[in-house]
This record gives structure tokens, sequence and C-alpha cells, in this order.
DNA sequence: TTATTAAACGAACAGTTGTTTGCTTGAATC
DNA sequence: GATTCAAGCAAACAACTGTTCGTTTAATAA
């Protein structure tokens, strides 16, 4: 792995840990080895570190979707497949997945309101597929807006629970996750 | 208002904005028009500050869970209330909610492991009812301590959502948050 | 009136912050 | 062998951090 790399990497995993504030450039130095001056010569700056961690999970995010728009035709299977995407990024892509959602309030202008306009486009599209599977079980009096943000947020605690992290069963545990989502949209 | 509920509850809104590393004692000071030394006329220091904030909090849920245990015999009902517990401290205690959910790991020890552990009795409880109400609805085949996480972190959305925090109908907003988290836990 | 006390303040403290500078090294390229 | 250049370092920078100190003010109690 290159060096910028493992740099990021690992700051990630500290602002992870204690957040993007409270972690200083000496911290991020310490753990790949290295002295501060020396970071500089392979990232810009500590809010550089945070730009990358960021847009790089929303590159994810934007291709993961993508392709869900691309593969699947049934309104259901589709808005399965979302769930299922964003179960499988939170648990595959932990670290960068818990600060991209917790510590992007830090990023300074233009990157902030470049950030927020993504996301804005993000979640237009994630209501879209939510809202054409409730039509096509005939749930369309549910409020999908409430539902999405359930939807994502109600995934975000596996970062916090080793218990499930870790788990020997990793497929079962997104089984029963996305079943219960699923019914927690669509069940009755 | 006492100075002093003042000083924290400004703290609290500092916290939730900027979260606590970010937030200085200085910006504390300017936003109860005061200097930085006569905070310190009224309380211990900053850390007093967010321990003052998580363990009110905790104490309010505390108090909640007892009480939902004294009034409800039934065991579905019992579940329902503890929802709608939880989705009303979201509500009527949003900014302290939040930093309560987002800043106590900055809490410094021994308050930290006591937190912890306050949370660690918290979530018996919660478990007990959830597994007592799966049950008696004959669904005791489901995993209680995943549909536990994902009640509590489905909620934790309403804090960032302008939009359903100043929503004109509340009392509409809690019952299909309520109704959908219930169907997630017992539904088809 | 005098004494006491809570509450405000400016100034300073020692430590930490992100970043820059100038310098050295060692390997690759000519 | 000479040149280039990425990659490392120590030292310093100005700004900011939480906190303490001694002092002043204003109100209350004696």
């Amino acid at each position: 792995m290159k060096k910028k790399d493992q740099i990021v990497h690992a700051a990630a995993k500290l602002f992870e840990e204690r957040g993007y504030a409270a972690s200083s450039m000496r911290d991020v130095a310490d753990s790949v080895n290295l002295t501060v001056s020396s970071l500089y010569n392979h990232i810009k700056g500590k809010d550089d570190l945070l730009r990358l961690i960021c847009f790089g999970n929303a590159e994810k995010f934007h291709d993961g979707i993508t392709k869900v728009e691309h593969t699947h035709q049934n309104h259901e299977e589709r808005m399965r497949a979302v769930v299922r995407l964003h179960i499988l990024m939170s648990l595959e892509h932990s670290t960068t997945v818990t600060v991209f959602n917790d510590e992007w309030r830090h990023l300074q202008e233009p990157h902030l309101s470049f950030f927020k306009e993504l996301r804005r486009s993000y979640e237009q599209r994630v209501l879209r597929i939510i809202k054409e599977g409730l039509i096509s079980c005939g749930k369309e009096d549910r409020d999908a807006r409430l539902l999405m943000y359930s939807m994502f947020s109600s995934i975000n605690w596996l970062h916090y629970s080793a218990f499930y992290r870790n788990h020997p069963d990793r497929e079962d545990v997104v089984r029963r996750l996305e079943t219960m989502i699923i019914r927690a949209i669509i069940g009755d």
C-alpha cells in the first residue's frame, strides 16, 4: 500500500475512535511512525485527510446505487438491494463509513457545501426507489422520507457493537437486519 | 433560570453543533455574554459541563423506563411505551440527547466507566422488555438485541432533520415513527 | 456602617494545535 | 561520478487551548 493511503487509513482509525477535532496531526504521525513534518510530504493538511475519507465514501455509495439502479428492474427487489448496499457498506468499510457519518460537518468550504449537495442528490435517488417500492407493494400511504431516514440510521449502530461487527456468521447478521428493515418498510 | 443552568444549556447547544472537542470555553463564555474566567465561578471545568449534560440525560432515561415498568403490566403495551419513551425524549430534549449520544466518549474517568455501566444496565432492562414482548406475540425466534440496537438508532436521525423536528403535527410524526418501529419488531 | 460574599473581570500560565522552514539522506536517473 | 528528487527530520511559528490568579464590583447580612 502506498504511504499516502497508509496515512489516510491511520487517520480514519483515529477520527473514528476520538473524532476529527480531538485527533492531532502528531497522533496521526505517531500511528504511521513518522514525524509531523514528514506527513506534509504526502498530504496537504488535516482537512485534506478528512476530505479524502468523506468523498472516497461518497463515491462508493454513488457507485453502489448506480449499480442497483441498472441491475434491478423489479421495484421491490431494487429496494431490497439498496438496503443491502447500506448494510454491506457499514460492515465492509466500517471505519470510513463511521467517519463519513459523524465527522463530515468538520469539512471546510467549499467542500462542505459540495458534500451536502452530493448527499441531497443521493437521498433523492433512494427516496425514489423507496417510493416506487411502496407503490408496487400497495403501501403508498406510508411516509417514504421517514422510512428512508430510519433505514439509514437503523444501520449505524453496527459500528459500535463489537458483538455484531465481529459476529462469526456475518451473512446471518446481514440477513436478519435486512429482513427487519424490509419489514419496517413494507411489512404489516 | 439560574446562571449555571444557562451556561450548561449554552454549552449543550455548542456541543451539539460543533462537537465537544471543537467547542472552546471561550465559545461557551461568548454565548452567555461572559468572559472565560467568569465561567469558573459557576462550573468546575469543561468536562464538568459534559458530565452534567450526559448524566442529566441518563437520569431522565432511567426515570422514564422505571415509570414504564411500573405502569404497564401487558408485555406488548410495555414495549410500545419504551419505544414511545425514546421518541419523545429525542423530540423534547433534542439538544441534550444528541450530546448524550455523540459526545459521551469524551467523558473522563471515572465518569466514563460509570456512564458505560449505567448504559449497560439500562440496555439490560430494555432487552428484557423486548424479549417479553416478543414472546407474548409469538415471535421469540427474533434477535431481541439486534432489534433493540436498531430501535435505539433508528430514532437518532430525528435530531438532524429540521423537517421532522419542526413538523407542524408533531403527534403525527410520533405516531408514524412508533408504528414503524413496532412493525419492525413484531410485524409480519 | 461594616463585614461578607457571590459574581464579574483582565492578564497571564503552560501546554497543544496545524503548519512552515531549512536541512539531510539515500536511491534513482543522466 | 554528477544531478535530481522524493522522503525523512528537528526546530520553530503564531494561534489557540483550559485553567488560575488577584482584583474589583455590587449586593446582602451583621
